[in-house]
DNA sequence: CCAAAAGTGTTTTCCATACACCCATGA
DNA sequence: TCATGGGTGTATGGAAAACACTTTTGG
């Protein structure tokens, strides 16, 4: 049952030492990018199958940094946009053989966990700047569209989907600034809206009420390269993009 | 340092075998009574000290399931409206020595918390209906006026405020029946939004914009015993509150 | 009759929505 | 020149806010 040279054994001891048992941390990495919403998701080695990023905290760490670590190990980023969002702490959250089997891993035999609480976090980050990385139980690390995502493992699609109404219900309060590069055009900022709330706007109206919050400054250039007529590239004015 | 005689060891014991370590529920809830918002506090044995209700997870017990269990204990409630609403996840979120002096107890030497993961939910329940009920770690249980809030053991005077940030923010969501008896009355019903809301409104308008959400029956009888004008009495129509 | 709270309607203001035309650009 | 998206103002409707007087009751 237990391979004791399977990578995967050493570092379960490492966590099973080191972490709080039966918690853990998923994170949903949100991205935006061609004009979509985007997830990062990990493949698991030797499967098709994807997951959330996520992790264990040492015992030693609070769990706003467990979590910022462990996205900041697969995005390569600095600094973080982290909210969290959701303890799902059900018994049974997922069947658990079956997730086991199709991950190929021999852990089902360890004394780790029997069940697992997860916390939810979800990071606003741009798309650009991430270098998306692979941990040793997974070999690719990409963004999928959210309206793409395949099934995951555990109830990771369950988890997006608490994820995203809560960025949904939120999207007023949230520093929106943290997905969009350092310019942009209003446009793209409205598509962002639109794909975070799931409907569309107005160009007109939302052109108004972005202007009213006075948070945008345009600048002298404008977007070289499109098709089209060229838009005004803005940028978040500093006192707001530092919140 | 460590007395095996003392009741809480035992308790700590059995703790530590059944529950998860490092995790814990702490429960803030909300009643109203005499036009004020109000928590339950429970007084630790032979100190002044008072803290929120709290406890841990059952390794095969769902959190959700956790929370409603101690909630119930000191309540004596049979249904609950319970909310999850932060994760406070600080590697020091108190001065333990200090608080361990406090709360007299010989605990600081057995091999449970150096620190604890505490899920925070509140409660929204019925003032008359709750019998409060202290635990064994404690010999007073009773509901305290959110202005007059002393100084409470661990980081619960924050949770508080968390908790009430919470509810402030989703009081359009919550069922503020559930802080309510049977029957009400209009300016009851007002005074429950100003203290939960932190300020005051308008009588006119918030008739209005009650009576439009079209959840309320009147009553034939009035409020007797008032010293001026007697008010309505009113009920939530029962669609609503079965929610 | 006086003090204190209950009960109620109208006006105004503001915010959200609906709506259409011209402009710039690349193909 | 045409197709496509960018950029912008005005008019309307509905919700929220401002606002005051009459009614009821106990003392």
């Amino acid at each position: 049952m237990i391979d004791y040279n399977h990578p995967a054994f050493q570092y379960y001891q490492n966590v099973s030492e080191q972490c709080i048992h039966y918690l853990s941390i998923d994170g949903v990495i949100f991205g935006f990018h061609q004009n979509q919403l985007k997830v990062l998701l990990l493949r698991w080695k030797g499967t098709d199958e994807w997951s959330l990023p996520g992790g264990f905290i040492l015992k030693t760490e609070s769990v706003d940094l467990a979590a910022q670590r462990i996205i900041k190990e697969r995005t390569g980023l600095q600094t973080l946009y982290l909210q969290q969002f959701h303890v799902f702490g059900e018994t049974v959250r997922y069947n658990q053989e079956e997730t086991w089997a199709k991950i190929n891993l021999p852990i089902q035999g360890i004394n780790w966990s029997e069940r697992t609480i997860s916390i939810g976090y979800y990071a606003l980050v741009e798309y650009a700047e991430v270098v998306p990385a692979t941990d040793f139980l997974t070999e690719e690390c990409r963004w999928w569209s959210l309206d793409a995502i395949p099934a995951l493992l555990f109830d990771h699609n369950h988890i997006i989907e608490v994820a995203l109404q809560s960025l949904r219900k939120n999207v007023g309060d949230q520093p929106i600034s943290h997905l969009l590069p350092d310019t942009f055009t209003i446009p793209e900022l409205q598509r962002l809206y639109e794909t975070i709330l799931g409907h569309s706007l107005d160009a007109r109206n939302f052109y108004k009420k972005i202007m009213a919050q006075n948070n945008l400054e345009r600048l002298a250039e404008r977007r070289a390269g499109t098709p089209h007529k060229a838009p005004y590239l803005y940028r978040f004015k500093v006192a707001f993009s530092e919140r």
